[in-house]
DNA sequence: AGCCAGTTGCAAATGCTTCTCATTTGCATT
DNA sequence: AATGCAAATGAGAAGCATTTGCAACTGGCT
């Protein structure tokens, strides 16, 4: 709670350094994201914001998402036929698995997977600017 | 040319083993396919399926990409904001590095990669089902 | 307090993809 | 070769996430 709120004044911060206005709306919406430890969409995130600030719209959310990317504030995933999906981009970088059962995603990061990407790049003559990497596994059964 | 003939009856005879109808349309599709050297989206498919069979619509394209996807004779790829593309499913299994500059699509492969792939999940108490590895880059300047 | 470009809500537009439905067609069977 | 019928087709409408146009509002600076 306490570095949540540091967190959104932080962003708050970033905003209007970027010469980006800090709205009654985008300031809901920034909480929202701070809070958030899942990777919700939009319209989750609009239901959420709403809680805040009754009046955010569902064009806000969006419009305020992409200035916020734009920013490099948040990152949007696009997993596999899903809306797209969002969060903070402070953590460290990270890829994800999906659980296709249960929809459910977890986080990891392996930087020999990272390596070796930059490699692959490399040998193909290119330089390695971003990249996607998703697993879509079913739990295990033991 | 030759072979790719040979490919397109594989293709036809997979499609009938299936129960599937092997129309006109489908036949024009299928060559299509077999022909492509690259990634083409259900519009560029539509655009070259209508040299052989003017009368393809792109209901049809969408239709028999979905049922060719499901027998496992084409991949569906969805790169970053872009359209769906499209190849077929008999090359052995091969990610994507997407060039941000120009679109160019250009295949490799890491069994390296595909190991650890495997290696996460398992960690993370999962069975890999399939994946998703992009790699978008700009060309080197040396 | 006053200004004004940036921002908003709403509705309409967009673009890809899927669906509906009347009509046609592949193909197994005579 | 003719028949029967479920599968497939073309055309357009519908679906859905996301974006955009516009008139009204407002954050943040004098
Ligand atoms: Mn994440
Ligand atoms: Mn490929
Ligand atoms: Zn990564
Ligand atoms: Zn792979």
């Amino acid at each position: 709670m306490k570095q949540s709120k540091n967190r959104v004044e932080e962003l708050e911060g970033i905003l209007r350094d970027g010469g980006v206005r800090v709205t009654r709306q985008r300031a809901a919406i920034l909480k929202i994201l701070a809070e958030a430890e899942d990777h919700p969409d939009a319209s989750e995130l609009h239901r959420r914001a709403k809680e805040i600030d009754a009046t955010v719209s569902l064009s806000t959310v969006y419009r305020t998402l992409s200035a916020l990317e734009q920013q490099g504030v948040v990152q949007r995933h696009a997993f596999e036929n899903a809306t797209a999906r969002f969060e903070t981009a402070d953590a460290p970088h990270h890829d994800h698995l999906i659980d296709i059962e249960t929809g459910a995603v977890i986080e990891f990061r392996s930087d020999k997977i990272e390596q070796l990407q930059a490699e692959i790049a490399a040998e193909l003559g290119y330089d390695l600017v971003r990249h996607r990497l998703e697993l879509y596994c079913r739990k295990r059964k033991d």
